[in-house]
DNA sequence: GTGTCAATCCGGAAATTCCCGATCCCCTGA
DNA sequence: TCAGGGGATCGGGAATTTCCGGATTGACAC
């Protein structure tokens, strides 16, 4: 029987397409979710063998997700879908315990060995995204100023435009603490006012323009 | 004979996703483009009935291939995805010559009608669009979407991360006229925060990230 | 000439950010 | 086992910024 998975893209077009083309090539499509929380729940209640998703959904994006799911269902593979071949967001989303890395520019052939390949225990990366490892492996002084999951989610929500007691409000916690975790962010990142925030995060991907 | 149509976006991906989806309720697709300099080219050779693209595609974007088209193919209809809803986008998309406005986060259900609608010569915009082109009318002040070259200069340095004060420094004006070009800005661009001025900025071309 | 509008400026209320400190919890290494 | 570090969570209070209402000037159009 084939192998089941469940499949996270916020557009909804982009999502039947891919489930279209998944279908065709002999997976079962369990599940479909809109952000990455949606996935994560879908994913512990259909227990499926891959989780692919798309990296950049609002919200809760799929390298939260992935985190997440690291913790609670280490036995589902995770692919993770992006336009983005930098080797920063490679090496990033793989720290987040990404098993497959595919990007939206190849062709779908790329997406069934991907998903083929994880299953069998691989870690598959797309062509052209190969070199940028191969880099980020020698030049290792990328120490880079690791976020926490908290931190990422808080500056992708600030990106989005939402204000501190909105982001307060969704995460169920204090605005003071939201503050807290942005005045962190901005000590990391070197860092001090909104608007270079927003730059940082459309550059590494944590939200679009 | 099915409608014939061409389809542009760069991720082969999701095109890929979108040809099946299409090809499945009857249309053909006869090419495929992955930049808009591309999709004018095929356009004139294919001479289809509709050109189907994604706004947002490097080097050559989906809006300059609708003006494009509009002088070379003004036969041709053209419908445009994207992921954004917000007022501006559909009214600069409109002015562009495009006939049909699909969001991605629609079914695909939402694609058809709108390659159907244009085909008869309608305009169709997506639902949850139109409540955003209603209120455009409603509200004519904001159909002056053009920025004066003040208004644009100061986006420009708040994106940049100055502050108010380091504007109006840099300006030789008063802070508190900064503040009112700010004020101006947001009402004209209907943006309610600092993070969205960023991103409309960025993909505006008036900052990068 | 009258109207419109961009550009300039101001005051004061409201909201937000910034800087301090503090507690709790979890993990890790001695 | 226990000390230490770091993340996540809060709060107070000062400082800053934004927001909302005006108001003036000059250019340009009709």
């Amino acid at each position: 029987m084939g192998i089941r998975l469940v499949l996270a893209d916020d557009h909804v077009l982009v999502r039947q397409g891919l489930k279209t083309l998944l279908e065709s090539a002999g997976f079962v499509v369990a599940g479909e979710a809109a952000d990455g929380r949606e996935a994560v729940r879908l994913v512990r209640a259909e227990n499926p063998d891959v989780a692919v998703m798309d990296i950049s959904m609002p919200q809760f994006n799929g390298l939260n997700a992935a985190l997440e799911l690291g913790r609670l269902c280490p036995r589902v593979k995770l692919v993770v879908l992006t336009q983005h071949d930098e080797q920063q967001y490679v090496t990033e989303a793989l720290r987040c315990g990404v098993k497959g890395y595919v990007l939206k520019s190849q062709a779908a052939r790329d997406l069934v060995q991907a998903i083929e390949g994880v299953c069998r225990g691989e870690v598959y990366l797309s062509p052209g995204v190969a070199g940028a490892v191969a880099e980020a492996y020698l030049a290792p002084q990328h120490a880079s100023a690791a976020l926490s999951v908290r931190e990422r989610q808080v500056l992708q929500l600030i990106a989005e435009g939402h204000s501190t007691k909105a982001i307060a409000a969704r995460l169920a916690i204090s605005a003071k603490t939201v503050e807290s975790h942005r005045s962190k962010l901005m000590q990391k990142l070197d860092i001090h006012d909104t608007a270079s925030l927003v730059r940082y995060a459309i550059r590494h991907g944590v939200t679009q323009a």
